[in-house]
DNA sequence: ATTGAAATTTAAATCGTTTTAAATTACGGT
DNA sequence: ACCGTAATTTAAAACGATTTAAATTTCAAT
């Protein structure tokens, strides 16, 4: 009676139903021209009918390739839903190629780079990603040393050309301050990011050109920087906009900065409609939803994501990493 | 010269080292007791030398354990971050265990099932965590009636006890509810999830009970659900609160449809303080940052993440699924 | 010394695939 | 018919671990 359990179909299986050897199956499935047409059909039909699926685990075993991306995931998210939003679009470019996504946050930098080297040296994965790149990246410049694929999500100032995918933050902090130019700010201020990142530099020359060519006075927040937690934040912005020479002109380039410093703002009595002009990055559709409305501008990030990935879909497939840069544009979409 | 590539050490080196063989440095790295305990040492010492890890893919092969736990990743994001958190908490708890964390948004409710039955046939993980359950989840019955571990977000209604990690929101809508009532709101109002999600039935059930102990006018949202999109809900919001007899007070079980339905009273010239008393459901700190500052009610989500991890590992480790559920209580950490 | 059971170790099979090298079959040209 | 080459297919060896069954060693008790 009862079966005794299904037992899964492999290539052996094939073999026997169809009377030819393992390795004729194997190289039929991978479509090997060696294989007679007429025999490659027959097996990948028998293959179909019995829903035959290759093992992962032993493909590994015997190729190296794991078919695993690495994504390392920040514990800064500054912005709401970071993660998230790249992973969708990670997701979205390895849906049909059998490639898993296998997230690892990093706690705390210290294990960050033994993680890294892990990954590398047990050929846990084929590919990795981060973001958050640094002018003198060490994830950078040890993986490209190690010839191991990888794309960053931010540029770095090394001298080797590396694959990344960058939102282009000079244009965006520019724009920023036109934008705050045109409504009238007589003062422009900008919040920045740590000075290990790069994207901090991005900003801060968009901004700085932006002043210059419009000979406007301008200062760098100081006392908080975009990694810092809202509260400080908060208290940061409440004590420098609660003094009398305060800027009129605020550039947030995080969502959850523009929240903590209108925030701020309100909390001190200030409006950020008429007594300053703000405006934020918008990476959800989060600040649709605000009151005040501010103005804001668009970073996209689940096609980054979804950039990233193809980027190193390439790589892997061996694409020379200097060919792979992707600067995205900054656009007003909705984001939602 | 140049010594040709390191070559990963594997149990053979180990075995030529040691001079014992392959069997022996397997039974001793895993502690096996039939192995003299001072071999077992000397071998230990060889391995943590030459920094020996196991091969992921012949264990994997051998034992058919993938030392994969998979998340699915559910579309409906109605709150912020939903995914990062939960994914935070999850990798904390697999931190040091070995296991991988592999997320699959499923992209429609046709590929889920799909994906799910890919899995367990494949033996893509050995575990799998999802979210949103329903009163008669199949995604439940068919794991449950494969034998395959596994963890909800959220209770069902099935006969067969199974292993879930689920938030109060009984006692979310109770107590949102009665806060509203002694804010002095005199017709209550609530936002549900769909019909299909189990944790309407929860709230609505606190809900009623709140009202009905108390004796207040209520009802229910009509128009939208907590999975509409933000600007539908915003749009329902304003319809029904232009109205001369709609309630002043709202419970909203999200952070998006917090803010959304914030932005449509506003919008419509209501104040979300003195017009329609509100409470939201918050899993981030972002409410701390919203102006006019409104009530929540805070559900942890990166512990739920972890409590479900380790739900599963006990369950992959055997445990009995009937004893593997947990009810998180409501609290009013601040959730940052 | 000898025996037998317990303690320790080894040899070899196995998981499912890919791939090298060898074997077989087919076929056009003489 | 026969030969040589091209076209197909097969057998067997990996990949690196775990595990069954068998072999060896150890050692207390006679």
């Amino acid at each position: 009676m009862q079966s005794s359990k299904p037992q899964k179909p492999t290539q052996k299986t094939i073999a026997e139903l169809s009377g030819l050897s393992i390795g004729a199956v194997s190289r039929a499935l991978a479509g090997d021209t060696k294989i007679k047409l007429e025999t490659r059909e027959a097996i990948r039909k028998i293959a179909d009918d019995i829903g035959y699926t290759p093992d992962r685990a032993a493909q590994r075993l015997r190729t190296g390739k794991t078919k695993v991306i690495n994504l390392l995931l920040s514990p800064h998210d500054e912005i709401f839903g970071f993660g998230t939003s790249l992973i969708r679009g990670i997701s979205r470019a390895l849906e049909e190629t059998g490639y898993n996504l296998v997230v690892m946050p990093d706690f705390g930098m210290d294990g960050e780079h033994e993680a890294i080297v892990r990954v590398v040296r047990n050929q846990l994965a084929d590919g990795l990603l981060f973001s958050r790149s640094e002018p003198n990246d060490p994830r950078v410049k040890y993986l490209t040393e190690a010839g191991f694929p990888f794309v960053a999500h931010g540029r770095t100032e090394l001298a080797t050309r590396h694959p990344y995918v960058d939102f282009d933050n000079f244009e965006f902090a520019y724009q920023a301050a036109l934008r705050l130019i045109n409504a009238g700010a007589s003062k422009l201020c900008i919040l920045l990011p740590p000075p290990t990142l790069m994207f901090r530099q991005h900003l801060l020359h968009g901004f700085m050109t932006a002043v210059q060519e419009n000979g406007m006075p301008f200062e760098i927040f100081e006392g908080a920087t975009l990694d810092s937690s809202s509260d400080h934040l908060k208290s940061a912005i409440e004590a420098r906009f609660s003094m009398t020479d305060c800027p009129d002109g605020l550039i947030l380039p995080g969502e959850v900065s523009g929240l903590a410093a209108m925030a701020a703002l309100q909390d001190i009595g200030l409006s950020p409609i008429d007594d300053v002009k703000v405006v934020v990055k918008q990476t959800t559709g989060l600040f649709n939803l605000v009151r005040p409305r501010v103005e804001s501008i668009f970073e996209d990030l689940p096609l980054a994501g979804r950039q990233m990935a193809e980027l190193l879909l390439r790589r892997i497939g061996g694409e020379d990493p200097a060919n792979l840069q992707v600067l995205q544009p900054i656009s007003e979409a909705p984001g939602d």
